[in-house]
DNA sequence: AACTGAATGTTGACGCCGCCCACATGCCCA
DNA sequence: TGGGCATGTGGGCGGCGTCAACATTCAGTT
């Protein structure tokens, strides 16, 4: 009555637990017997919903990683128009890098807690929604527009990742967690131009 | 008599014991209590040496980096002594990086009990040998020779780190982790050389 | 050589955790 | 109406980090 036996929609719950959890404690503090506190359930009742506890940290990962897609998106969409191909191509990456380290220092728990394990079926329940497929996306586009040589595109998806993935955690788990904000943005412009600069054919760039 | 009481040098032998943990299973299997089972001492003794198990922790990351230290002083001691400035500062700092993802990728555990906690008097005892102080010493020679121009050498060293660290982790724990060896060494082939020409001068490099 | 205090190691306990089991409860459909 | 199945409960197991009390050894003094 008061609490019905039965939730009706105790998974999702559970989740939505769980990722605050993430959110405020990072991957481990999702702990199963805190989640389940936190629903009103007893221990154990998230077994009927998830195989374990990586499983329940699965699906709260994909849930991070929908988020992170989605701020990459916004900021990428809220680039001007009245652009050049180029500038606007080069802009791009610049944003799509900005937007992943912003997200990691803005929720450093949750981004973390997407990366401590994979789905299969990675974040983009579409095809072309994930941030690994807008990174792929905003390098075609500097190809397209003259600005990347294509004999340099194959790894440069790699090469931008790794950048941005370790510079949010050197200042997120790193030895760099105490840096300023002002010294930190300043590097990020500072490995961004690099990156960019390092892509980019000098005879058109 | 056959086993004394006092063990003679337990700390050491702790720090051993934890360090192969480390190595085999990275920081979470470093347990106090399994480290104490290998060194055939009670839970709990570790308690008279370690204020808790951070603390051990600590310790086995000071002796991580210390290796990870060793390793990239080792590539860059390797390179030949025959080659024009410009173009041996930049092999340097190419072995710089390589070292560190190579150690990465051969020693996950370690590399990644390093990174989970951090002690305040970092990795090199001595100043100048640690893995920070090495990429900031071939950085500094890149702009003695006039590779790096001066204006971007300011926060040149976090690019360069953030970009091992980041492709490291990416292959080690990251959604790269099943890419086949041959990828991954052109891969960061191409990560190196892109960093490469976005620091160097077009004019001089 | 005996005494004493500090250093070191042991035993036992507490409260967490993830996970497994047997059982209770409520829903749906025949 | 009744039976089967999904869902939630309660208890228990072994493992963890940590604390407190106790045992043993060592070293320095007299």
């Amino acid at each position: 009555m008061s609490t019905p036996y039965h939730h009706g929609n105790l998974r999702a719950a559970l989740v939505d637990a769980g990722l605050e959890l993430a959110r405020a404690k990072g991957p481990d503090g999702v702990v199963l017997r805190e989640v389940a506190r936190q629903v009103g359930v007893s221990h154990n009742a998230a077994y009927r919903h998830f195989a374990d506890r990586d499983d329940l940290l699965l699906e709260i990962a994909d849930r991070g990683m929908a988020e992170l897609s989605g701020a990459m998106q916004a900021r990428v969409d809220a680039l001007p128009d009245e652009l050049d191909a180029v500038t606007r191509a080069r802009l791009r990456l610049h944003e799509v890098g900005r937007a992943y380290v912003e997200f990691a220092l803005a929720e450093p728990g949750l981004f973390t807690a997407a990366f401590s394990c994979f789905s299969e079926n990675a974040a983009g329940r579409e095809p072309g929604s994930g941030p690994y497929e807008m990174l792929n996306a905003a390098l075609d586009e500097l190809v397209a527009v003259g600005y990347l040589a294509a004999a340099r595109r194959p790894g440069a998806e790699v090469t931008c990742w790794a950048a941005v993935h370790g510079f949010s955690l050197l200042h997120l788990e790193g030895p760099m967690r105490v840096v300023d904000p002002a010294d930190r943005d300043a590097a990020l412009t500072g490995l961004l131009d690099t990156i960019d600069r390092g892509l980019g054919d000098p005879a058109t760039g």
